[in-house]
DNA sequence: ACTAATTGGTTGCTAATCTAAGTATTATTC
DNA sequence: GAATAATACTTAGATTAGCAACCAATTAGT
């Protein structure tokens, strides 16, 4: 195939396209990896500043569409994980924080996600897991880059 | 949080996390991601054994269900872009050959997917390219091994 | 007071996958 | 040779994670 790339574009590009096909398993049953990233970020943030986290927030970190993060939010919102509350100094804004439950359901998934990349990491050696965190993050800005410049707020 | 994971652990799932989320854009109008990607692979089975491949191999090659692969040849076959044929040999399976509208239209996704990577090599460095090729496809062996003790054919 | 911008929301849709159940064919067993 | 088991592929219906288009409420700017 004419332009067919070498060997190490078509190798990098196998690996892009087959670790972009993986879905990260359930940990917690009935919960799905994509609401416990939220509960993560949600946690993180009560974590820090010890107020909720704004829906606007969750989709620039997560960059997704804040329709996509208020389905995620109305979901666990109906499983009891989080509450909206409104936020008194622009009522425009509302802040999600975690319930009891959330924090509960969190942790539970959490320490099946740490043993899941710490054997990975043991698998990898931890030098070589530090530089494809760092290599990955990098080509996740470089994939990104001309998105952001659409996602502003 | 308890068993928390050190720095390392979460970098990496977050940076995991992140390139999972991450779709593959179209590089051509009316034809998906994934569509190329199985054109792409009927296109090395071809090169190398002037044979068709099959759904089962396709299955297996690219670790999604059998229905899944039917039906992307569904599609393609009815976009002209491949066929099917029947195996004389064993009439249970048949062989998904391109045609010269898939080659057509593989070259042309082909063509700016490399350069997509190129790019991505020229800004990581060649040496750090291929080092993140292996390890991404160490971490997806790690991550999928025991899904292919579920899959044989 | 009016217009523009921002935030979050609803709805309908797409893409990629799965499972369950089915048909057709070949392999195995008796 | 008949019956049963296994294999390959198919169809139908479902799930999950996202998006775009559009909207209402609110705040910012003029």
């Amino acid at each position: 195939m004419e332009k067919a790339g070498n060997e190490l574009t078509q190798k990098l590009m196998d690996a892009f396209f087959r670790i972009m096909r993986m879905h990260p398993k359930n940990h917690v049953p009935g919960v799905k990896h994509s609401e416990i990233v939220i509960l993560l970020f949600i946690k993180r943030k009560m974590d820090k500043t010890q107020t909720g986290i704004r829906i606007g927030d969750l989709s620039r970190i997560m960059r997704v569409t804040s329709p996509t993060v208020t389905q995620f939010i109305n979901r666990l919102e109906e499983k009891g994980f989080v509450k909206r509350k409104s936020d008194p100094g622009d009522r425009r804004y509302i802040r999600v924080i975690l319930t009891k439950q959330g924090e509960d359901v969190l942790q539970q998934a959490w320490e099946a996600l740490v043993a899941d990349f710490n054997s990975l990491i043991k698998y990898l050696g931890e030098e070589q897991s530090r530089l494809l965190a760092d290599l990955l993050l990098k080509s996740y800005d470089f994939f990104t880059k001309d998105i952001d410049v659409n996602r502003e707020g």
